[in-house]
Order: structure tokens, then C-alpha cells, then sequence
DNA sequence: CTGTTAGCGCCTTCAT
DNA sequence: ATGAAGGCGCTAACAG
């Protein structure tokens, strides 16, 4: 039944035929455990992810990439979240399944996770660099201080200086990549002269309502010209408000989104936004983690640069 | 440490002891093989739910609502996608899977599908008829007939009488549910005495760039009064091609859309839309699946009917 | 209450 | 080229 070589031909046909008429179907999860493999590749994702799925397109984008590449290596995605609430941690989660690695997109894991899953002999990927030693190169992410330095850049060089960096928090924290893109941020500040302030950072739960209700406050006292948004549900929150009370895009507010492309320019008006080559980032991950998963030598890579897709949402600042 | 009532508290601490000092994990494959039981559910979906994410909320809803349920009820979910173009029927995927038992969602699963599953012995259910046999009650499904019915009933009142109803076909064929749907429309006209023509029914593949042209076309011609949208990523092409276009909604068109209400109501401008219980049909399917799963007796449910959520697309039509 | 054993279904190895 | 046997790690059944 396997293809063997040391069958002949006439046999293999019996064999084949006596399948045929018994339905004979293999016990998939005997030979899971014989080989010691099953195919399944897990997704360690948030709550959060889950619940706030509707507009996280960069999620939605990755979860297609992963599906897809997972697929045409023959291996299949199981969903993973750890209700954190019931009292397990994600490795006690994690261990009880039956996967062969895990892609962990997680923002809310333990600092604790990684030396238990390494104790473990566990195959996983981070998706963001939780720890700064350079031995841990368990994970493929983005280069966000560049993506902060570009959006930044291009909005000072439209003459923007009322800029506000609207970022998405969990549990009171900024996520690893916010910190990254704060970074470039200010580096493109100082270049251009201007001072940082500190009400420059607005942090917001990601959630649609916080942030309407958010922008809300926001455009009642001082007006900034531009937005950066961290978060596509916050971008669409902000339009929302925007459309609602009647203040225009381009027009009298800037507005530049993180994400991919594809989503932003579905929006109203179409959104000038910095694109992540997530397919990409997803496909490297799943071959990280393939090379773990079969004891090869890793071969790190260097993130990708993000680029800025300039469109309808950001024009020069001509107030004052 | 499986918490047996026969062991002797010191002897657990002994034994959870030496599990503490070795590093045990016990190997899940095994206790998986041996139960029979992964407590693992398949999803199946097809190709195009993944590539199509982005702006189908009522998938994206019901993977929620799946996720949350089958977590709740100790599963996890495999995400199944098969490739039909690679010659892989559905089955052949599928009795590869470590799964408990399956929830089908493709709308394009082939009509052999049925026998092979029953005849292998593998629990599923559909989220739709595909069969008119009244022993066939494996699925759980909606009332799209009165969907249909009721948002064609609201614009007769609102005197719309040129509406078009736009319909996804997946292979050149309406799905199962949007022929409910019709049926409701045309009972409602009948009702108020409109003739139906076949120009009202108007099919065109979901993605957003083919729904975008197709309203182009259908608006240089002769132009609706109302529009019903049997999928949300068309709705958002209509909203961008009008929004592009300088046709205002609800004044030159009126729009209602069918799915998640949470979705229609972060759109611009905020739409009136039929709204089914897709967490409480998904809630519904998880009990199903597991009651075949344990080989209990089935107990078939009548759908939920849908509700129409009226608010700011729709108005009366003054035209003429 | 504790320790031992058989067997789940498959695949690999070894003997014929 | 085919047939027979052992063992993967766990748990349920049984013996002590």
C-alpha cells in the first residue's frame, strides 16, 4: 500500500483490490504514532486574535499565507489559544497537543515559555524577537524601526509636525514591534529637528469602539494634521469618526496605516499605508520551523524592508 | 496522574515528583492512539474562504464562534483546505486527518462526498442542505428562504420595485442557501404583485475587482432602485464603487447587505442588513458533530430565523 | 491499594 | 518476494 519497491506488481494489485472491497481505511492516528509524526503544524494565537478578527487584516493575511504555505508542504494548521483566564499557561496548552511544531503568534506569551519549550525539545517560531540574545533566532519578523522611520520621513517631508503614533497596547504593553516602530519614529524626528513629545505616542486598546471613542477626545481638544495608526481596526475606527463628523481626508487629516496593502486600498478613501511582505515572512517561518522539526541547521534571515504605498490618505500640510 | 480515585495521595506526590525531577511530558501521540479520541475537529473550507478572508465576515464569524465552541467543549480545530485541483477528492483529505469528526463548510463539496464519509464511519456535519432527504438531518443550516423574504418585503414597502438581488456562484453555480434566498424574494414579490424578471437576479464570482465591475456595468446602464448583496466582500465593492462614483446611498440607492451585523455596522454608511445567529448555528454544529462523535441519538434543530437590522442604507424610494 | 501485563495498528526488521 | 514478529507509549484490566 505504501509504494514499496519489494512488492510485485501482481501483489500489490491484490493487496489493492482487498482494500477496494473491504474499505479498508489506514488508522491515521496509529501511524501519527508509529512514525511519530503528524503533519500538523499548531498556530499559538491569542483571544484576542480571534475576537477581534473581523478587521485585523494583518492577521487575516498571515493565517492565508501560513494555511497556504503549511498546505504545499503537506502539513495542516491547528489552532491553538490558550484561554490564559482558565489558569493554563500556553505550555501546558501546547504540550498536550498532537503537532510537530508550532508557529506561536502569540503577543501575550510568557517570558517563561521559551526555556520551557526548549527543556521540552518542542519545535517552535515566534513571529516577534521576545528576547535580545543573539542564540535566539527562533523567530522571522519585520524590520518596524524601518517601517516607523518611512512613515514618519514621509509624513515630515509633507510638512507635518502635529503627528500623533496612535499604538495598539495588550495588558498596558506595548507589543515588541510598537517599540520597534517608536524607535524609527523618533529617529525621524531628530533628523528633521523637530522635538519628541511624549503625547506624540497615543496607546489604545485595539479594540473598534476604544478607539472611535478615542479619536473622539482626540479631535475635540488639540487637532493633530496626521495619524500614524499601528493597528487596522483602529485605522478603521478612525475613518469611521472621521466620516461621522464630517473631517476629510486627505484634506484635513493625514492618515497612514500599518498593514497590508490590499486591505488599505479597499478602504475609503484609499489608504497610503506600510506594507509588510507577509507572505513572505510566513513562508520563512514555516521553513524555520520545518528545519527545526527535522534537526536541521537553521538558517536565519534578515527581515524583509518594508515599503510605504503612497495613496489618497496622506497629503501636504498646509494649516497654520 | 490521571487523578485516579486508587492511588494514595503519597504515592501521586511520589509519582508527580518524579515527573517534576525527569522533565516527563507524556507523549499525547500515544494517549491518542490509544483512546481513539484526538479531540481534534477538521474544518473543512474550501480554497476560497482562505484567499477570500479578508472582508467575508460571515466566515470570519463563524470561525469564531467554531473556535470558541469547540475550545469550550475541549477541541481544537484543524483547518482542512483541500486543493481540489491537485485531483484530491475532499474524502481523500479528509480520512487523512487526526479528527475526531469534521464540520464542512465548502460549498463545493462534491455530492459523493455523503455515501463515502457514512460508509467510512466518519462523523460531520454540513452547514448546508445538500440534500433534500429528510434522514439526511447532518447539517445545520439557516432560514434563508425568510432571509430572502424579508429584506425584499422592507424595500416593496419603501416602494422600491427595480431591486436587484446579486448572488455569489462558486463554479458557475448559485449556492444551496442563495436559492432560499430567492425563493423568499420572489415569494415577497409575488405578494405585492411585482412580476418577477430574470434581469433581478444577478450572479457574479465574490471577489472584490469582478463585484467592483459589475456594478460599474450595471450602473452605466439602467439603473436599480435596490439592491440586495448575498455577500459581504460584493457589499464593500458596491459601498467603494459608489463612494468612487458620487452615488450617494441611501438617496440614489438602497442597499442592504446579508450577514454579520457587526460587520455592516463598522461599514460607512452604516447598513441595514439581514442578520443570522451564526454563533448560535455554530454552537448548534459543534453539539451535533459531538453527539455523532459519541454516537448519541441526534436531535435535529429548526433554524433560527434571521432578522432584518435596519439602519442607514435603505430609505424610500421617491423616484419616478 | 499497588504492580504487572496485554494490546491498540502500524511499520521495520528479520527469517524464510 | 513474501510472511512473521517486535515494539512504539499509553491505559485498562487483572493479579497480588
Amino acid at each position: 500500500m505504501n509504494d514499496s519497491s519489494l512488492v510485485k506488481p501482481r501483489t500489490r494489485q491484490r493487496v489493492l483490490d482487498a482494500v477496494q472491497s473491504l474499505g479498508y481505511i489506514p488508522n491515521k492516528t496509529a501511524r501519527v504514532f508509529k512514525s511519530g509524526r503528524s503533519h500538523i503544524l499548531g498556530l499559538v494565537i491569542s483571544t484576542q486574535h480571534i475576537s477581534e478578527l473581523a478587521f485585523n487584516a494583518g492577521f487575516q493575511s498571515r493565517f492565508k499565507a501560513l494555511t497556504e504555505k503549511a498546505h504545499s508542504e503537506g502539513y495542516n494548521i491547528l489552532i491553538i489559544t490558550s484561554a490564559d483566564a482558565e489558569g493554563r499557561s500556553y505550555f501546558e496548552v501546547i504540550k498536550d497537543q498532537v503537532a510537530d511544531g508550532f508557529i506561536i503568534l502569540s503577543p501575550s506569551v510568557n517570558e517563561a515559555l521559551t526555556p520551557l519549550l526548549e527543556e521540552a525539545g518542542i519545535p517552535y517560531v515566534y513571529n516577534m524577537k521576545y528576547s535580545n540574545r543573539p542564540e535566539d533566532c527562533y523567530y522571522v519578523s519585520s524590520d518596524d524601526v524601518e517601517g516607523g522611520y518611512i512613515a514618519a520621513k514621509y509624513l515630515l517631508d509633507l510638512n507635518h509636525t502635529e503627528i500623533r503614533f496612535i499604538v495598539g497596547i495588550v495588558k498596558g504593553n506595548f507589543m515588541p514591534f510598537n517599540v520597534d516602530r517608536i524607535v524609527g519614529f523618533k529617529r525621524a524626528l531628530a533628523e528633521y529637528g523637530i522635538a519628541f513629545r511624549e503625547e506624540m505616542i497615543v496607546s489604545v486598546p485595539g479594540q473598534m469602539e476604544e478607539s472611535y471613542t478615542m479619536f473622539h477626545h482626540m479631535f475635540q481638544t488639540r487637532r493633530p494634521t496626521a495619524l500614524l495608526i499601528s493597528n487596522e481596526t483602529t485605522t478603521v475606527a478612525a475613518l469611521n469618526y472621521f466620516h461621522d463628523h464630517g473631517i476629510r481626508v486627505p484634506q484635513d487629516v493625514s492618515v497612514i496605516g500599518f498593514g497590508p496593502s490590499e486591505f488599505f486600498r479597499h478602504l475609503r478613501p484609499n489608504l497610503t499605508n506600510v506594507s509588510y511582505d507577509i507572505a513572505w515572512s510566513s513562508n520563512k517561518q514555516v521553513d524555520l520551523l520545518l528545519q527545526r522539526i527535522e534537526g536541521q541547521p537553521i538558517t536565519p534571515e534578515r527581515p524583509k524592508k518594508p515599503e510605504l504605498i503612497i495613496r489618497d490618505s496622506t497629503a501636504r500640510n498646509v494649516q497654520h
